[in-house]
DNA sequence: ACAACGAATGTAACCAGTTACACAGGTTGT
DNA sequence: ACAACCTGTGTAACTGGTTACATTCGTTGT
């Protein structure tokens, strides 16, 4: 057996020994391998994969002072907006050599403090959430860390932190003002939880004081196709007048549109329905569900891109609205 | 203005000069601040806020040795079975104060090799993959790095790594067998990608040579709803002979689905339809889509345990079949 | 009154790399 | 023939924490 109890992970040190060489030039050979003699760089190479020798990352982010990692924290990845947010989030990152740690926070504030503190932890460079509500202890987080931080999902240009996102309270009256202006005056709206979240609340205050003859009537549920389902299901139960439905998020949507075809309702014929988000389900459904296009993986581009400018040249980004758009389908219909 | 030109991150040394203490009290007030004595604690702690201290990860780690750091590979995060699978694996790991970093790989195995290679270099723990069928490149990086690796999604307890997952032959022999036991001779397969997914590539040979009377026709396209749906209609416009359709995977059942109703094909009266992997989405459409279940979330959890055992305890973890299980719903029906 | 002990803190050696600088030896220039 | 230079390599001082061990001081025991 050799000397060594090969009991652990072998260091410079043990590879510059047994090649016979000096630490600074096993470092160069793993480094500029230009700079080496051909001799020398084959033996030390030789050694490095007899010794298993792998170059301990953390020792080299002592030296470089870059870790290489970003984090993004989001509610959950079981929605495909945040799956291609984060799809998008990780190609661009992956453009500049970083890589993205995801946390979940299930909607909690306190978690998304908790996760945010593992993330400086780690040694994150950089952290991405979504929306301007934070647990106090998240912004003092960020405050005391001094960390890039970039929130995601809302605009708001006057927030601490630069916002890279949409008018939310704009979408969800674009959607609105459609059904408006094909003759919808009683609407029942369904959305997500609106407690820990700017993004629903902003969208339901969108709503409010539009028009003065709309009728709403709300219908809070999870955000996953079974709550829209089960939205409608309430909805419906309760006999609410309404002539049409709206989605603050595209899986209520799709959910809701489930659910009334479930019960034997043809969308749009008895009831309309629209949606925010638009998926990709959202366009090959049976009836394609009208619904504001939010570019969600142009987001993630752009955060990504915002995070490396801050992180390697010491840039604060701009906050920066991204323009949504309705996409009109055949989930909705005029009525006198 | 303060004497450090405050150019860069305080480190222990400054926060220790500063409050007047040495190093390692400082470091006591940060690990165990119980050992240190009021008085100098809040001293020490206040010079650590006025000074934005915030301790580096990396000289963290390479003390402990740990990164917490555990790095997962999957072709895609924009289909709900990964994205299922990662939160699983993510709330597991977090349990065990573990992070996960999550790289993309498009389906393509040189780019899981590269990816791969840079989750190894930010430090990563422990390593995640779909499959057993990698880069030589991956394969070399695994047994030089010896870093604990768990092959998931495929059940092979000969393969050099640990595997959770399962047996992909049996789950779409299963659902061949369920259509065949219904009458079902002439059977369309919509599949993803064969050629870099064993997965997909261990379920069409489970359908082969299951009974001799079966006409198979394949058509393979991208495993979206929109590759569903345009297989369909492939698979109407050359005027395929079949009774049935089987996805192997849920995605493209779904837009299967979508994809025969839009041509105005009634399910399961014209043609019946099963998928494998069982999403949430499944269960809702109209008609339910009948589909083998692929308990996703627990396999995420089972390789977060493994990994936590092989990091921690250095256990090396047992290959685990993971039971699937047919659920009939309203896709399919009896033909004569 | 003096040993024994405990609490609080400091010193310095670690961890595993990178790199500025020094230096040896050979080559080229004049 | 000797300076100037270049190539390849080594030494040792960094990076920023943790921690074993030593030390100081005050308290308790007999």
């Amino acid at each position: 057996m050799p000397e060594e109890l090969n009991k652990k992970r072998a260091n410079l040190r043990d590879v510059a020994r047994t090649a016979g060489v000096s630490v600074a030039t096993v470092s160069r050979v793993l480094n500029s391998p230009d700079v080496v003699s051909e001799d020398t760089r084959r033996k030390v190479q030789s050694v490095i994969d007899c010794l298993h020798f792998v170059p301990s990352a953390a020792a080299r982010a002592i030296n470089s002072g870059r870790t290489r990692v970003v984090g993004a924290l989001v509610s959950t990845l079981d929605n495909a907006i945040f799956a291609k947010f984060l799809a998008a989030l990780e190609q661009e990152l992956d453009k500049s050599g970083l890589s993205l740690v995801v946390a979940t926070t299930e909607g909690d504030l306190e978690t998304e403090a908790e996760k945010a503190q593992r993330l400086v932890d780690i040694g994150a460079e950089a952290l991405i959430v979504s929306g301007i509500t934070h647990n106090p202890a998240f912004d003092a987080l960020v405050a005391r860390t001094r960390l890039p931080a970039i929130a995601t999902s809302y605009y708001d240009k006057d927030y601490a932190l630069p916002t890279i996102g949409y008018d939310n309270a704009a979408a969800s009256r674009m959607a609105l003002q459609f059904l408006y202006d094909a003759g919808h005056r009683q609407i029942a709206v369904i959305h997500g939880p609106a407690e820990n979240n700017d993004r629903t609340r902003a969208r339901l205050a969108g709503l409010e004081a539009l028009a003065p003859d709309i009728e709403h009537h709300r219908f809070e549920t999870d955000i996953t196709l079974a709550g829209g389902a089960l939205a409608v299901q309430n909805l419906l139960a309760a006999k609410t007048a309404c002539t049409a439905v709206l989605c603050t998020s595209d899986v209520l949507a799709l959910g809701a549109l489930l659910g009334l075809q479930r019960r034997g309702l043809t969308v749009p014929t008895d009831i309309s329905l629209v949606g925010i988000d638009d998926l990709p389900a959202s366009s090959l459904t049976l009836p394609g569900i009208t619904s504001v296009h939010l570019p969600v993986a142009r987001m993630g581009r752009m955060a990504a891109e915002a995070a490396i400018q801050w992180i390697e040249h010491d840039v604060f980004p701009e906050s920066k609205l991204i323009e949504v758009e309705l996409i009109v389908r055949g989930s909705t219909r005029e009525i006198a």
